[in-house]
DNA sequence: TTTCTATGGACAAAAAATGTCCCGCATATT
DNA sequence: AATATGCGGGACATTTTTTGTCCATAGAAA
C-alpha cells in the first residue's frame, strides 16, 4: 500500500522524490554519527556546504533534528519519523541505489528496476512491461522503425501502450524470422499487437528457421527478405527481451550439434538470436534473417526487458557487451541477483 | 496507513506539497472539464500562465495527461492515478482548504485542522496537542512569559513539549486565578506541567473564586494579585482552550443569576473567564484575577486550541472578537461544524 | 590556554522561475 | 466564407531564488 503511494507520488511530483531521499538520508547519517556539523555531513552523504546546509535547516524547521553548538542531533520526533518510514523510504530507495550501481558497473545509459520477482510473482512482468512502455512512449521520435524480438517480456509491453501523437507514424517490424511454436510469443505477432495498440502500422516477415544451408542461401535472396534487411539497416528503436541459453535452446528444440555448441562456448545468454557468453562473446547465432549485432550499435533507442533471478546471468551476459545506449527495465529479483554475481567476480 | 505517510512526509518535504496539491487538483480539473487549455485552466485554478503551463508540462512528462491542439485531457493512467490518490488527497486536501477558509472567514493568523474529531476519538486530543506544541515551541522567543488557562485541551500540549534551547528562561503563569474542583484541569497545575515538561520556571497564584464582593476588593489589593496583575501586562504568549458557554457555567456551579445572565445574553463560547455570544460580544465575566481581554491584544502569540464538533459554535463566538493573530488549533469534526455554522449564516 | 570544529550571518555570482509577449493553427461562430 | 476565439509553444527580459564561499564567534577538547 505505502509503496503504490510512493509510486503514484514519484510520478505526481517527480523532484520531491531527490529531496525526500536526500532528507531522509541525511536523517539517517545524522541519527547514527551522532552529534555531527555541516561540513562532516556533507563529507558523508556527498552534498556541497551549502547542500547540507539547506538539509539541515529543513531538517531542523521540521523539528526531526536539534541543532546546537557541538552539531546536529535527531530529536525524538525524528527518531519516530525514521523508524516509520524505514521500510517503505529504504525498500524504494533501495531499488534506486541497486539501479544506479547496475548502470554504472554495466555500463549503459539507464537501468531501471521495478519492485518484486517476476520468477516469484508473475504479475511483476506486467509492472514491468508497464515501465518499458512508459520510457518507449517518452523516448520515440516522430515517424520511426522499432524492431521488436519475440518473448514474453517484450509481449507485456503492448498493453501499455496507448495512442499517442507520434504513433500514428511508427513502423513496427519484427527483428528476426520467427522463432518457434509458441505462435503467442512470435516476434511477428508481438509486432502486430505494438501497432494494434497504439494506431502505427507494421509489416509481417516470416522466415522458416528449419530449411537446409542451401534453402537458406535462396531465401535470404527473396525480395521479402530483402527489403527486411534494407528496413533493419534503418531501425531507430530496438525493444527486446533477454533469455536464459539453455531454456532457449530448448524450446526451439535445436539440434544435437548447436546444444554442443552452446555447451563448448558456455553460452549464458540470448538476444536476436545470438548466444552470449559470461564476457558478451556471442558463441553461436541462429541462421535468420535479423538484425545484426553490428546494426545494433547505430540504433539510438535500445530497451531490454528482462525480469526474474534466474535471468540474471545471461541478462549480465548480454550487457557485457550490449551497446552504452541501452536502457534496460528488469525487476528486483534479477537486479539483486546480478549485484551478487558482479561482487563476486570482482 | 497513506494518510500517516502524507503527514509524514508533510513534514519531510513541507514545500513540495503545495505542488503536490497543485498538480492533484489541477489534474481533478482537467478530468472533470475535459479538454481545457492553459489560460483557461488557469482562471479555474487561480494559477498565473505560468504557473498553470509549468503543471500542465509536469503532468505530461508524467504521462498523466494528454497535451493536444484543442486542449489538455486526462490519459488512462492519469485516471488511474486520481482514483488511486483519491481518498488520501481529497482527506487531506480538504483538511487543508478548511484550515484555509477558516482563516479567511473568522480572519486570524492561522488555522490548523487535524484529522478526526475529540467528541468521537478522545485519541485526537492529544494530535491537536502536538500540533500546538509545535507552533508553540517554533513560534516562541526567547525568555518570554507565557500565560495558560485551564480545560483538558491546553493540558494536551505539555507531553509533547521537549526539552529546547530557550525553554530554560521561559515563565509559564496561569492565566487567570483558579476555576472549580477538577484540580488536574486547573491553570495553575497546567503551568507547571508546562514548566516541567521543557525545564522553564513557573509562578503559582491561587485565587479564591466564591469570595463576596468586599473580599474581593480586598484580595485585588494583596500583593501577590497585584504582582500577577503586572505579569499579564508583560505577557508575551498565551495558550488557551475556549469552552461551551452552558457546559462551563454548569462546571463552575454557577449561581442562578449567573446562569439568567449567560442565558439572556446568548452566551456560547467562554475563554479566559470571559463568556461570549455569537457575535463576540462579551456578555458575562468572572470576578477574578486574570488576563483582560484587552491586554490580549497586545500578545504578539495567541494559540487557542479546542477540538469537538460540539464546540464549534463556542470557537465561533470567541473567534467572532478574537485577536488577528490568534492561531486556531482545532480538529476536522470542529472545522467542518463551524464552516457549516459559517455557510448558513450568509 | 590553545586549537578544533561547530553554527550563523553575509553577500556577490550564478541559476532558475516568472510574467508576458508573439506566432501559427485548428475549431467554432457569425 | 470570413472572422473570432482558444489552443500550444517559442522567446526573452526581469525578477526571485539558490549557491558557493568567506568570516566571526562560541563552545568542547586537548
Amino acid at each position: 500500500m505505502n509503496s503504490d503511494f510512493l509510486e503514484a507520488q514519484r510520478k505526481l511530483v517527480p523532484e520531491m522524490m531527490d529531496l525526500m531521499q536526500q532528507r531522509y538520508s541525511a536523517l539517517k547519517i545524522i541519527d547514527m554519527n551522532g552529534p555531527i556539523g555541516r561540513r562532516q555531513l556533507g563529507q558523508v552523504a556527498r552534498l556541497s556546504e551549502r547542500e547540507a546546509r539547506n538539509v539541515l535547516e529543513a531538517l531542523r524547521d521540521a523539528g526531526l533534528i536539534r541543532i546546537e553548538k557541538e552539531g546536529a542531533s535527531v530529536t525524538e520526533e525524528g527518531r519516530q519519523m525514521l523508524s516509520s518510514l524505514r521500510t517503505s523510504m529504504d525498500d524504494w530507495s533501495g531499488r534506486n541505489t541497486l539501479a544506479r550501481y547496475l548502470e554504472q558497473t554495466i555500463g549503459i545509459r539507464k537501468v531501471i528496476v521495478v519492485p518484486g520477482d517476476s520468477d516469484v510473482t508473475s504479475s511483476v512482468k506486467a509492472v514491468i512491461g508497464k515501465e518499458a512502455a512508459e520510457q518507449f512512449v517518452t523516448l520515440i521520435g516522430d515517424g520511426q522503425i522499432v524492431a521488436v524480438t519475440g518473448g514474453s517480456s517484450v509481449a507485456a509491453i503492448p498493453p501499455f501502450i496507448g495512442k499517442f501523437p507520434e504513433a500514428e507514424r511508427l513502423r513496427f517490424i519484427a527483428a528476426r524470422g520467427g522463432v518457434g511454436e509458441d505462435i503467442g510469443l512470435q516476434a511477428n505477432v508481438i509486432s502486430a499487437l505494438f501497432a494494434q495498440a497504439c494506431g502505427a502500422t507494421y509489416s509481417t516477415f516470416y522466415y522458416p528457421e528449419t530449411l537446409s544451408e542451401e534453402a537458406h542461401e535462396v531465401f535470404r535472396k527473396e525480395p521479402a527478405a530483402l527489403e527486411m534487411m534494407a528496413q533493419y539497416e534503418k531501425t531507430d528503436c530496438v525493444l527486446h527481451g533477454i533469455g536464459d541459453a539453455k531454456k532457449m535452446a530448448a524450446m526451439r528444440n535445436s539440434s544435437d550439434e548447436e546444444l554442443e555448441l552452446l555447451e563448448q562456448g558456455k553460452a549464458l545468454g540470448e538476444a536476436f538470436g545470438y548466444y552470449f557468453d559470461e564476457n558478451g562473446n556471442v558463441v553461436y547465432r541462429l541462421r535468420t534473417v535479423g538484425i545484426q549485432t553490428e546494426q545494433l550499435e547505430q540504433v539510438p533507442l535500445l530497451i531490454a526487458v528482462a525480469g526474474g533471478a534466474s535471468k540474471a546471468a545471461a541478462i549480465l551476459a548480454y550487457m557485457a557487451s550490449a551497446p552504452r545506449q541501452t536502457i534496460l527495465v528488469t525487476d528486483e529479483g534479477a537486479a539483486a541477483e546480478m549485484q551478487r554475481i558482479l561482487r563476486k567476480n570482482t
